[in-house]
DNA sequence: CTATATATTTGCGCGTGCGCAAAGACAAAT
DNA sequence: ATTTGTCTTTGCGCACGCGCAAATATATAG
């Protein structure tokens, strides 16, 4: 019942001599996380660092108000918990499944003698490049553009990682309430609601409970780029 | 007339056996940026990489519609445009210096030279992993916090990095417009001007053209930190 | 099938903070 | 001293989007 998983396609083992491969997943240990399960605690010293195989993992950042911020969604082949690992440090997020999923994982001590293969640190790095640039990105949203266009976005996002195929159009194929899509944007949950009513009225999207259908995507990308 | 640097000061070179440093000085140049003179633009492809060796740098996204966005203030020791060369891309930012700087910098080719060496890779990697974290507590604030909580947050910031004492208390020692404060907090000059002139009439702060002092940090990180 | 919990919608009112406009302060240049 | 350019301040009005409240829809459990 386990799917079959291409180590070359995780891009953290990307380019990796058969031998160093071989020692990375030895060295690994793997474990299966029911939906809506917690992997770890924001806060919890972080002493694993996970790649995930299949299913899908929300990492939550709660504010000491107590409201949340989706930080990621982790798709499969994705790393997770790394850099709290690297650093030494506590969790700064709290990771949940979103479905049943499995991950592989490395406690800090094999960490980082993976580190010591040149291959696998570049690929580290590259990984962490892209997601400081993801992040620039997000900050420069959250600080020059307005609710729509942020909320448009995320959508198209969560539709490339996630997207299936369907008669009405790209089905996002996680749970995802509204008020998921307001922490993953920075704005409310009522806001989000009206909004997906409004592309629903418009015939650009098709949503129900926890689900949304992108049935016109470039009218969307019009929301989320156009000038104007 | 060129202020001594301390090598193993610079974060990427922590740690560094002797003649790995030795090979990264001995490939590397140096260049003079004058105050306000732009070292390269968004779009630019990505072929240097730099260490700031003294004064300072800011790195600006401009957005499609023309606004501004201040990602992130270089201090002496730190790298830029690392992630842009890393990644092949063009720099996604403008670098511009706010005063007389000096930096050292290694083209693309050396650059991935460099990081062959295990422990370049590992400074590097922890890094970029802090980094990370930096914007994420970025979009937290954006997404969850208001406009005086963050301008406060960022006033505290730049005093920790270029913080001077003088007798009024802890002068910011950078060319800093309200504009400025605002592409670094996601506001509008307006609101900053409005919010730091309500600061100085309590007494927290002084401030007069591109300056600012910070008299009662300890009320600014009440302002800052405080619940509710 | 009923009960309960959770998610969603929508009306309504209001507050934050934007952004124009115009005046004022300050610095640098001639 | 005068001019010019840039930065800053503040009044004013308004729009976006928040957040309460209450009703409704949808899933889960017993």
């Amino acid at each position: 019942m386990v799917k079959q998983i291409d180590w070359h396609m995780i891009s953290l083992f990307k380019d990796l001599p058969d031998e160093t491969l071989a020692f990375a997943l030895e060295s690994a240990f793997t474990r299966k996380v029911a939906a809506d399960e917690f992997m770890f605690f924001q806060g919890d010293p972080a002493r694993v660092s996970y790649v995930l195989l299949h299913g899908y993992i929300k990492l939550i950042q709660t504010t000491p108000k107590g409201e949340q911020v989706i930080m990621r969604y982790v798709s499969p082949g994705e790393e997770f918990g790394i850099i709290a690992v690297l650093r030494e440090m506590n969790y700064p997020v709290t990771a949940q499944a979103v479905m049943d999923s499995e991950v592989a994982g490395w406690d800090d001590e094999t960490l980082r003698e993976l580190m010591l293969e040149p291959q696998i640190a570049l690929n580290g790095m590259k990984i962490l490049a892209t997601r400081v640039q993801e992040f620039q990105q997000r900050t420069q949203e959250l600080a020059t553009e307005r609710m729509e266009r942020r909320i448009a976005r995320a959508l198209l996002r969560l539709a490339q990682q996630s997207g299936k195929k369907v008669p009405e159009g790209v089905h996002i194929d996680l749970r995802l309430t509204r008020q998921d899509l307001a922490e993953l944007t920075g704005t409310s949950m009522y806001s989000v609601s009206r909004t997906l009513s409004q592309w629903e009225s418009l015939g650009l999207i098709v949503c129900s409970r926890e689900q949304v259908t992108i049935c016109l995507p470039h009218e969307l990308v019009r929301i989320a780029e156009d000038l104007q």
